[in-house]
DNA sequence: GTGGTCTAGACCACT
DNA sequence: GTGGTCTAGACCACG
C-alpha cells in the first residue's frame, strides 16, 4: 500500500491517511479481505506517531471501512458508499478551486497549471508502478 | 477585496484567510498602503468570529505583511518576500498534486481533471468580474 | 520558571508575561532547547485564561525567541538580540522614570525611593531563591 | 503644565496622562480652582488625540478631581483622597518591583538601578525647571 | 498529556 | 468607528 503525507501542509495529517486509505478502497487498490500495514509498520513507514495512525485506522473502523482484529491486523470490510465517495469528490473539487485560485493569484498562467496536472499524473502513476 | 473560504475544509478558516490575503499581496491585488476590511467588517462578510480574523491579521503582521494602527485600521505594509512566495508556490503544488493523486484514485479521468480546472478558473475569472 | 504578574496592572497581564519570559531568556535563566511550562500549567499556575497565555507563547514565537512542538511543548529557540534587549532596557529606563516622576509628585523623597528600589530588589532575590 | 507620555509604553495613554494629572493635584503643583489646559491644547501638546485628552477629564469629573465647564474650561476642583492616593502610591510601589525585577534579570546591577534612579530625580528636576 | 482552532461575548483604548 | 485584551468553554490534532 501506498501513501504519501505532506507534513507541513495545512490539511492534517491523520486526514491525508485517512483519506488515502479510503481513496484506495474506492479505486479497488484495496479490496474487502485485505490485510492493512499493522499500525506500527504504517506509523514507522510514514515517520508518524502510532498513536496517529491508530485513531485513523479506530476512525474509518467507524465508519464500516475497516475492521480491526485483535492480534491479526486491520483489514478491509467494506467499500465506500457511493454517498460517502460523491461527498469526497465534491469536496476535491472545492480544494481544487481553492488552489487553482491562489496558484492564479500566484501568477501561474493555466498552462502552467495543466502541465503541473499533468506532472502531478504522471508523478502518480510513477509512484504507483514503483510500489508495485 | 474578494475572499471566498470553504468552511468545512479539512483547511483551518484562518488558514484559508491567510494564506489568501497573502496571495492578495503578493499578485499586487492590494498593495503597500492600502488598506484592508476591520475586523469587524471582515469577520461579518465571512461569517467568522471576530477573533479568528483579528488573529490572522495579527499573525500577518507578524510577518512584516500587514500593519494594525489602533482606531485607523489595517494597512498592507510590504510585498511578499520571494522566499516566502516560492514557499508558498511549492506548497500549492504539493497539495494539488494530493489532490490529484486522490481524484486519480476516485476515478477521476485526466480529460475530466483538466475540464475542472479550467471550470476552477473560469469561476477564479467570474469572481474577480465580480468584484469589480 | 518563576513569573509574577499584577492582575490589576495597567500593563496588559500579555505584555507583562511575554516581558518576564523573554527578560528569562536574555538573562540566560532559560536557555535554548529548555522547555516552558505547557500553556495550560502556566495559565493554571497564573490564574489566567489559557487563551491568554497560549497568545504570549505564539507571539514570542513569532519573534523567533520560542517554538511551539506539537503534542511535546514549547521551547526556548533563541536568545534576545543585541537590539531587542537594547530596547527592552530603553523602555524599563523610561518606565522607571515615569515612576520616579510620580512618586515624587505623591511626596516620597529620594531616600525613600532608594529604600523602595531595595527592597524591591531584595523581594526578588528572595523570590529567585524560593524558586531554587 | 508639564506632562510627559511615553508614547510605546505597555500602560495606555490615557493612564499616563490621568495618572500625572492626578500626580500634580495631590502634589499641590496645581490646586482647586486652576484651570486646566484645554483639551484641543493638551491634545497637541502631548501629539494624542482630543478624544484621548477628552475622556481623561471626563473621567477624572467623574472622580471629581475635575470639573468641565461648559465653555470656560476644565478646573481642578479638589484634592486626591487620602485612600486615592494610599491606592496610588501602593501601585508604584507595585510596579518599581516589577521594573526592578526585570531590569536585575536584565543584569543591571543595583548600583546601576540607584544610578538611574538618581538621573530619573534629576532629569524630573530638569525637566520641572526646564517647564518654569 | 501537548498545542491549535473556533466561538461568543465583555470591556478597554485610540482616532 | 477602529484595534486590543481577557474570559470561558468546546472540539480537534499530535505524541
Amino acid at each position: 500500500m501506498y501513501l504519501r503525507i505532506e507534513k507541513g501542509s495545512a490539511v492534517p495529517i491523520s486526514r491525508q491517511i485517512a483519506d488515502q486509505v479510503a481513496t484506495l478502497c474506492a479505486s479497488g487498490s484495496i479490496k474487502p479481505g485485505d490485510r492493512l500495514p499493522s499500525v506500527r509498520e504504517l506509523a514507522r513507514e510514514l515517520a508518524v506517531n502510532q498513536n496517529t495512525v491508530l485513531r485513523v485506522y479506530e476512525r474509518l473502523c467507524g465508519e464500516g471501512l475497516l475492521e480491526m482484529r485483535h492480534g491479526q491486523g486491520t483489514f478491509v470490510t467494506g467499500r465506500m458508499s457511493k454517498a460517502r465517495m460523491a461527498a469526497h469528490r465534491t469536496r476535491l473539487v472545492d480544494e481544487l478551486r481553492q488552489i487553482v485560485r491562489q496558484a492564479t493569484g500566484l501568477g501561474l498562467s493555466p498552462e502552467e497549471l495543466h502541465e503541473l496536472l499533468g506532472e502531478a499524473m504522471n508523478g502518480e502513476v510513477t509512484a504507483a508502478r514503483a510500489a508495485d
